[in-house]
DNA sequence: GCACAATAACTACCCATGTAGTTAATTTTA
DNA sequence: TAAAATTAACTACATGGGTAGTTATTGTGC
């Protein structure tokens, strides 16, 4: 699925709104105030924008809005993924994996867990 | 080490200084026009740019320049991917492992090779 | 020594993004 | 029902980035 471009602060809105939907403004406002420096309504600007870019989408109800995700997080995840594996890796996999592997400190647990999904993958 | 941020575009010049440096504009240039549709001063540009925050130098050679990263590929890798990861999989690295290995593509030559890594990594 | 070619330097412009102020509409409440 | 509170809508503004035009400088061939 095509999906549009998310920034970073966009981001963290959709995160929530994948994690629990629909939502009224306020919720996404109050959740992101515990982590965010944000004014309200730089909150609103954000979704404003989501739901121009058909990322997020508004039901009225009552006197507020509802909303929802218009867009697969995978899909997301994926794109952003896609673009971030281009630049800085080139486009391939493999050396990604092999940084991660050998740069960024994985606990014994999740080198375990790694193995065992790579078990899984190879047996077909 | 802190590195500068480096957009979408400069990071292929980057790419291109790290490979060899150091390199005179026109070099990068000429590289460059084979796979993006730039124009020579949109390069000289993110050149200038890259040299505005520190992420390259330049040493006059008689009346050109000569270009080198300033930057360490690894540092500027590190913090991409730290970003990517914040924004995309909420900091952790399991998550982003384990969406490679079941939703990208691998082949089997790279899941044995990521195995051995495993292996290795796994002995300490 | 001068015109020309190459290079560098400066300037420009539009769009996305981070951030928030101002105004309008609507709901609740005294 | 008029004022206060809430919410939505619109407007604003600075910065960064993608992209390139214009002008100045400098080395080079004649």
């Amino acid at each position: 699925m095509k999906t549009p471009a998310i920034s970073e602060s966009e981001w963290k809105v959709m995160q929530l709104l994948w994690k629990k939907a629909p939502q009224p403004a306020y919720d996404i406002i109050e959740q992101l105030s515990k982590t965010e420096a944000w004014h309200p309504n730089t909150i609103k600007t954000l979704l404003s924008r989501l739901q121009k870019k058909k990322a997020v989408g508004a039901t009225r109800y009552k006197n507020l809005f509802l909303y929802e995700p218009l867009v697969a997080q995978n899909d997301c995840v994926r794109a952003e993924t896609n673009t971030f594996l281009e630049r800085v890796f080139g486009g391939s996999i493999k050396p990604l994996l092999v940084h991660f592997v050998e740069n960024e400190n994985l606990s014994d647990a999740e080198i375990d867990e790694l193995k065992r999904i790579l078990q899984k993958k190879g047996k077909r």
